[in-house]
DNA sequence: CAGTCGTGGGC
DNA sequence: TGCCCAAGACT
């Protein structure tokens, strides 16, 4: 190991003292983080930006201000909560792992890392950052932050993601013994405001003297990264069916898989092969086309026809749905595919009132 | 282990 | 418009 990299550490320590972000989760220096707030920025934080989180980090402390709160809370109100920040599996585990900690470890964190691993939603960079952030035991924090600052330190060519195994051993090398959570943090900030995917600020780098990549000029080539698949396309169609005393009908999707759990309008599955002119369905009538909406999902694109129905008073739901009311429908735990088929909906109505 | 699982912003 | 991405977990 070079010297040059064992005093990285403190370089990185004292730009980070000078220049650390201040974010809503984060204690004041010299202070004690509340592990609570750790543990739940960190799971909203998993593949969602800062800016993203702030406000949902807020709502969420003043919903549940502790993790007994949270425990005790349904889980759809939960659910409710998280609707519109996405990756909706994070929500129900959320609200388990609030119930184990209450229930198994007398609403406490572990602050072992192995211990956090266990819990529901806590992988490997979660148990780590929650050790390392919140006890200040020394982990070896790894995200996405880290994996750039490291492959571009090293100029390492293997490429993401099979370079993922590399990346602890080569964190450990310039880990120092002291202040295992500011350094963790550290890490992270120099890869959010200096070390960017785009156009790295190397001249504003406290390590740009030991950053192989930029002697090489060629930091923004790092890290290497493998080949990514096409994104298939889905077509589907929405059922927006509204009742003449303004309630709208939705149902709840099954527990797991994508959008788990979350609200919907009734609707045609989502398929590569989708029919151009779908069957309107038995209940409603009236039905009229309002348009198209698109939306991307990690590992597919859609792309919905929406239409809308009439419903007369009284009309009772059909199996699996449920009448909600207008001020009702504002606290649905609608995810935002649905929210805009909504919005799509109500530009139609208006449009055809007028 | 490669696929599944959301969303909104930046360029 | 299309692509990239953002403090990953789970199977």
């Amino acid at each position: 190991m070079a010297k040059s990299k064992m005093q990285a550490s403190e370089k990185l320590l004292a730009w980070y003292d000078r220049h650390r972000r201040d974010l809503p989760w984060r204690a004041r220096p010299g202070q004690r983080p509340d592990p609570y707030a750790v543990w739940l920025s960190e799971v909203m934080l998993q593949q969602t930006t800062v800016a993203a989180v702030a406000a949902y980090f807020q709502k969420f402390l003043a919903l549940w201000p502790r993790v007994e709160n949270l425990a005790a809370a349904p889980v759809e109100a939960v659910m409710q909560a998280w609707a519109g920040l996405g990756y909706y599996s994070r929500a129900r585990n959320l609200h388990a792992c609030a119930q184990k900690l209450v229930a198994d470890h007398g609403g406490r964190f572990p602050e072992d890392e192995a211990e956090l691993r266990r819990l529901p939603g806590i992988g490997p960079y979660t148990a780590a950052a929650i050790a390392a952030i919140a006890f200040d035991r020394p982990a070896i924090v790894v995200d996405g932050n880290v994996e750039r600052v490291i492959a571009r330190l090293w100029a390492l060519e293997t490429p993401l993601p099979a370079a993922k195994k590399e990346m602890p051993g080569l964190v450990a090398e310039i880990a120092p013994r002291q202040r295992p959570g500011d350094f963790a943090q550290a890490m992270m900030d120099l890869g959010a405001t200096i070390c960017t995917p785009r156009r790295p600020a190397c001249v504003l780098c406290p390590l740009s003297g030991e950053c192989a990549a930029r002697k090489l000029g060629a930091a923004q080539d790092f890290p290497r990264k493998a080949a990514k698949k096409p994104r298939p396309s889905r077509r589907g169609a929405v059922f927006y069916l509204r009742r003449a005393d303004g309630a709208v009908l939705t149902r709840t999707r099954p527990p797991h898989g994508l959008l788990g759990g979350m609200e919907e309008f009734f609707g045609a599955d989502w398929r590569e092969d989708f029919p151009a002119n779908p069957d309107m369905p038995a209940f409603g009538a009236n039905w009229a086309f309002a348009g198209e909406i698109d939306h991307v999902f990690t590992h597919f694109a859609l792309k919905l026809s929406i239409f809308v129905g009439e419903a007369p008073r009284g009309a009772p739901a059909p199996e699996g749905g449920r009448w909600r009311g207008a001020a009702d429908m504002k606290a649905a735990a609608l995810p935002s595919v649905m929210r805009k088929a909504e919005a799509r909906a109500h530009k139609f109505l208006s449009a055809r009132l007028a």
